[in-house]
DNA sequence: AAGCGGATTTTTTTT
DNA sequence: AAATCCGCTT
């Protein structure tokens, strides 16, 4: 990075004493007493931007300004000489929040903020940290950072060296646990032996032991380690510790509520000392916690840090009224939160749609003819956003689109470094670099298919082992013997011989020439060209761009650092589309219309999250549902299905409980089916939720269980063998069904499944015994009753 | 060593 | 339904 050359700025010497009252602060302070950055800020911005002393908490919700409250925080701090750009840390969760908070404070006080060198995500400043002391923690500073198929592949090796089957233990499930450890700041020894004990019959300690003492020896760390290994550091180095208290005058944290164990205690430790701590977060979109987000952390942050300001930010300056209360509604219902209500000083504006279609397949139908009717009306299209719960929604609304022609563009998905082809090429450059890589040989030794299978890996390993040297190593002794097929020998020895050869390039030829060589001799562009699949072309075009990408750096060791943590795919697509993707990767974004298909009992709130994790499990879903609600400025479109295919097998399917969470003054029906009515919906949940009946095995699996398993009479049934609380019936099936009148024992006709016999009728839901689909749960208002 | 076919599995995803 | 994985065959 640029380094600031604007003025003296004890940048490198740690020790270097803060210099708040030096006589240059104090001047620049004076050349600025209006701030005029400070303009427009709103009471509590500002109040949350000069609260410099102490820990402070910002409690920002959706759309409240909190990037701006953050990056003039910043400005202020460095405007009034409280402290020098370098003496700021200021972390985000992702590259992408780092860079945009960095262009941001350059456009407030200029290029000084070039100097801010803390600013970053939490695992590239771990980085920094760690590559300055990596000897004290048992590297060399040129480590390697492990992406997640290096880390299995590792852990796979591991299990098998401790004689485990790997089938009934697989690599997968250790890498969860190891990575949940670390999330919680546990090292090898600190794991609990019970805890550690549930994998491989209590062999887990001893894996995860083995594992970091692998990738020690390979000079390498996984994600999980950039924050530990700090941790162990400062734990065990007071001194080092210190001067990182001493350097960090001011330290701010974006999307507190995203924080982890890991990431709490490395805050605490730098925090200790001047307590100048200012997280910024909203507890209400705290949506992952599933990887190890403990919203703890913010609930408990007074608790944490005593003396904390605590600051509400609640004007919402992006979404109009009714869009907003239906957000505040829904929000309102969960248990564990801080408490914020969010207003707004903008009109009403149109209420939240709520549309109930019949399958999945028309309610993409009905998304296409909204998203083209308001085309028409010359709204863009790249401010149009489809939000959905899981990516397998997307398919078929994708499918809609390219159908009708809107052009549609998906957000998210793997990343350009996650992928296969960018992995191998970069292996392929870290063996040229450095040839004691193991784990990169291994990778790319048989890729593109050269007959070095298996079993001359095996004999390259057991080589290894037993001369203690690398894979490299091992293989250039190996084909000096006739342990090897001559065939597979002289394959090695090519390679190898390759090798070298671009081993010496890389002296002459820069750094992307070298890379368009490797690939091309190695055979691996070929091999892409040479593949017919769909993809093939999107590869090699993403090859290119990595060898393109390369010629901004100035060796290899920098681009392979900048591409394990930082790259990714280039966005700078520009013409008008509509937006598809998860309502997690919406976090942060805002459109004028969003779309909110799938709002179903099962798939949102997703039945999984509730078997896992209960009543938290649910209350992450509602927030989830607040983030999709509140990044609609102008409207926001609700849709449900009554039918949807879920692995591929139709199920019916009932309205989330989140569509009753909202406030009625606020949403609108529309073309829903008469029993959709929303005042009745809320009274005939199927299964009210209510902690003992929805614990473990999924409501709809139990359902289905039972389907298959009871064969039993109806008299059976029908002595209320019913699980979980009496519902309301009688008032509402009379209201809203009419003249049909269901009952036990009647013929239904229904659309999709044809005829059937009604087993139980439960409000307007019936359960029906069809001749071909099975036993199913509908909804009375799509079946006819038979003569 | 590689490729086919049956069996199994199926959330969300950054670094 | 689809993609991935595993094991068996060639």
């Amino acid at each position: 990075m640029n380094q600031s050359e604007q003025r003296p700025d004890p940048q490198d010497s740690l020790a270097h004493e803060p210099a708040s009252g030096s006589l240059s602060a104090r001047a620049r302070a004076a050349v600025a007493p209006q701030s005029p950055y400070l303009n427009g800020l709103n009471p509590e911005q500002r109040a949350a931007v000069e609260a410099t002393e102490g820990p402070v908490l910002v409690l920002a919700g959706a759309g409240t300004g909190k990037t701006r409250v953050l990056t003039t925080r910043i400005a202020h701090l460095i405007a009034t000489g409280k402290a020098y750009p370098s003496q700021i840390l200021a972390v985000t969760f992702t590259n992408k929040a780092a860079r945009e908070m960095r262009e941001r404070i350059t456009s407030v006080i200029g290029p000084v903020a070039e100097g801010m060198q803390w600013l970053g995500t939490f695992h590239s400043i771990g980085t920094k940290v760690l590559r300055r002391h990596a000897e004290l923690v048992g590297l060399r500073s040129d480590f390697t950072i492990l992406g997640t198929d290096d880390q299995l592949r590792l852990m796979k090796q591991v299990i098998e060296a401790e004689g485990i089957d790997e089938k009934r233990w697989p690599a997968r499930q250790l890498a969860g646990h190891i990575d949940g450890w670390k999330n919680r700041g546990l090292g090898p020894d600190q794991v609990a032996a019970g805890e550690a004990g549930a994998f491989a019959n209590g062999k887990g300690g001893r894996l995860y032991r083995a594992y970091q003492d692998r990738l020690k020896t390979l000079n390498a760390v996984d994600f999980g380690d950039l924050l530990l290994e700090c941790l162990r550091l400062w734990r065990e180095h007071p001194d080092i510790l210190e001067q990182y208290q001493n350097r960090f005058r001011y330290m701010l944290v974006d999307e507190y509520q995203d924080t982890n164990v890991a990431q709490y205690l490395w805050l605490r430790l730098l925090a200790q000392a001047r307590k100048n701590l200012c997280c910024v977060g909203d507890d209400d979109q705290s949506i992952y916690g599933w990887r190890g987000a403990e919203v703890d952390n913010i609930l408990r942050f007074e608790h944490d840090f005593p003396g904390a300001t605590v600051i509400r930010l609640e004007r919402n300056y992006r979404s109009t009224g009714h869009i907003l209360s239906a957000a505040s509604g829904l929000i309102a219902k969960n248990q564990g939160r801080l408490g914020k209500t969010l207003r707004t000083e903008d009109e009403p504006g149109e209420k939240v749609s709520i549309t109930g279609a019949w399958d999945s397949e028309d309610e993409a139908r009905l998304i296409g003819e909204e998203i083209e009717a308001l085309h028409a009306k010359k709204h863009p299209l790249s401010e149009i956003a489809i939000l959905v719960r899981i990516s397998a929604q997307m398919r078929e609304i994708e499918d809609r689109l390219v159908t009708l022609g809107v052009p549609y563009r998906v957000i998210g998905g793997p990343r350009f470094y996650e992928r296969a082809e960018i992995r191998d090429a970069l292996a392929y450059l870290r063996v040229v670099n450095q040839p004691a890589d193991d784990l990169a040989f291994e990778r790319i030794v048989n890729v593109p298919k050269r007959g070095l299978g298996d079993a001359t890996i095996q004999v390259l390993h057991n080589h290894a082992r037993a001369a203690r040297v690398p894979l490299v190593e091992a293989a250039r002794f190996i084909v000096e013997t006739d342990e090897l097929k001559p065939k597979p020998r002289a394959t090695l020895r090519d390679l190898l011989i390759s090798f070298g050869r671009w081993a010496k390039l890389s002296e002459t030829l820069s750094q992307s020439e070298v890379a368009q060589t490797v690939l091309e001799e190695s055979g691996y562009t070929d091999m892409w060209q040479k593949d017919k699949s769909a993809d093939a072309a999107g590869r090699l075009e993403n090859l290119k761009e990595l060898v393109r990408s390369m010629e901004e750096f100035p060796d290899l060791q920098s681009f392979l650092e900048h591409v394990s943590l930082v790259m990714e795919a280039n966005e700078s697509d520009t013409t008008e589309r509509v937006s598809l993707m998860t309502l997690h990767a919406a976090k942060g974004l805002e459109f004028d219309t969003v779309f909110l298909p799938g709002w179903e009992e099962g798939l949102f709130p997703n039945q999984r999250a509730l078997d896992e994790s209960g009543r938290a499990g649910l209350e992450e879903e509602r927030r989830l549902a607040h983030v999709g609600l509140t990044r609609a400025r102008r409207r926001a479109k609700i849709f449900f299905a009554s039918n949807r295919r879920i692995h591929g097998l139709w199920n019916s399917t009932v309205p989330s409980r989140f569509v009753d969470d909202l406030p009625e003054t606020n949403v609108e029906i529309l073309e829903a089916p008469a029993n959709f009515s929303y005042g009745g919906s809320r009274f005939d949940r199927m299964q009210p939720f209510s902690g003992s009946s929805y614990q473990t095995p999924g409501w709809q699996r139990a359902q289905a269980h039972r389907a298959s398993t009871d064969d039993g009479g109806y008299s059976a049934r029908r002595s209320g063998d019913r699980r979980g609380p009496v519902l309301i019936e009688g008032e509402l099936v009379a209201k809203s069904s009419g003249g049909s009148g269901f009952a036990v024992g009647g013929r239904v006709l229904h659309t999709k499944f044809g005829p059937g016999t009604i087993e139980a009728v439960d409000g307007n839901k019936l359960t029906v015994e069809f001749d071909k689909a099975g036993r199913k749960m509908v909804l009375d208002s799509f079946v006819k009753a038979m003569g």
